[in-house]
DNA sequence: TCAAAAGTGTTTGTTATACACCCATGT
DNA sequence: ACATGGGTGTATAACAAACACTTTTGA
């Protein structure tokens, strides 16, 4: 019943609930991305209230009171992936006037990268319903959700070809291959495994691990880390991240 | 008189002002942009109350219940400043707890680009002062006004580089090397000058307007004005501007 | 021994960099 | 005539793209 509650101040978008100590006409709302199976993926939940489905919706919630803006998004995150630590940043503050049917709220959008692997979705009867939902595949969404998912995706792809920040939606370890998978699925195109290689190693930002990957019918690949201090290291002497 | 009661409900920073008619606990500052004398400046205010002056402060205010925020960004730009249509962008939420010492408040933060020659500041006893600030020069601000210009500094740095904003800092028609300093300007770089010329021409988004300088003691240069629909059609084309 | 993916090498054309140089104009 | 910035040319080195090739390994 606690979970209920929680759950119910934590999600804006179950409906116009007062949201008692929290701060009125701001909410959060989450973009999950994952990578499955060489997709990109995106978390959605549907709350089924007296017996009746919502339509899908991005987790979201209110901010609290006596809690910083950043903190809100990480507990909604948390709330509905059990991760935390990983990569979260603001996206973009959407505030038309008429974007919610009941009265006004000024939603704070923020983005997170996960390793779905790391990332067991948490939903029973308690809890609203969760998936992964391809990119290709995402159906109508509450309120203006689709416009910030759309907002959302190209953000991504645009950033993810000027800041190194793919790496998130891979397990710690990973092989240059998979990781060249990973740009294939976010800027839909195909590249060249030669010459992906070089540049990647060029910049220096993987680590290799000196392990090799497991369990695969064919030659193991190298596997590699990123090195988040080099990047720092080189970032602050006027390296600028490109693809 | 009117114009006063405009003034402080425009700013949500001369004080713990109910804001009637305006949302509670969110507000939107402008961070505002303009080049002088080949230098990159800010425009600050400062409001004089009851014959003590404030500190200074990021132009700022309240959104009305029937105002989008893009909208009330848009209002007050325009009042501080006089200007219409210019570029103008959202920059980030800022939400920490405690940013303001009465009550909870997050502001939308938005940057706008503009040409300091269109752009005669309103200032006089019944408005607050107001000044094009070096950004090498910046006092104290008021609140966190300070972190938020820096946060807005590093992103007008880094989307420089990767959008070709900075045309917006210039009057309509100017010249290669008005743009070259911009860059230098704002990088804090020196750059070579065949080489900028032909990296800007190559991109083909400089259209010459077949006029030149006037009133310069050397040889004119030519002018050029940036051609915008270029840009959209060779964006959808998948061209990315990088510098 | 074959399929599948790892990983290397090489060729070719393009682009960046550095810097030398000439041109036009107002004083 | 000379200072000032406008504007062009060019040699070199670095890089990207394309693609042929060898290597390793499990089935």
């Amino acid at each position: 019943m606690a979970e209920l509650d929680n759950l119910k101040k934590a999600s804006a978008h179950a409906g116009p609930l007062p949201p008692k100590g929290s701060i009125p006409n701001i909410s959060v709302d989450n973009l999950i991305f994952g990578l499955e199976n060489g997709s990109l993926k995106v978390l959605l939940i549907r709350h089924n209230i007296d017996g009746k489905r919502k339509p899908w919706a991005l987790p979201g919630g209110w901010i609290h009171f006596d809690e910083d803006l950043r903190d809100a998004a990480k507990r909604i995150l948390h709330l509905h992936t059990g991760v935390e630590g990983v990569y979260l940043e603001q996206l973009k503050t959407f505030g038309k006037v008429d974007r919610l049917p009941f009265g006004r709220v000024a939603t704070v959008a923020y983005y997170a990268l996960v390793s779905t692997e790391k990332c067991p979705l948490i939903a029973n009867d308690d809890r609203p319903d969760a998936m992964w939902c391809d990119i290709h595949d995402v159906p109508n969404l509450a309120y203006d959700h689709n416009e910030i998912l759309d907002f959302g995706l190209k953000f991504l792809r645009h950033k993810i070809r000027h800041e190194p920040i793919g790496f998130n939606l891979l397990p710690e370890k990973f092989t240059l291959l998979e990781l060249q998978d990973l740009y294939e699925a976010i800027l839909d195109c195909t590249l060249d495994k030669p010459n992906f290689r070089r540049k990647m190693l060029k910049m220096k930002l993987l680590e290799s691990c000196n392990e090799k990957q497991t369990g695969v019918a064919h030659r193991a690949a190298n596997l590699y880390r990123f090195d988040a201090e080099a990047f720092e290291k080189l970032s602050s002497q006027g390296f600028s991240f490109e693809f």
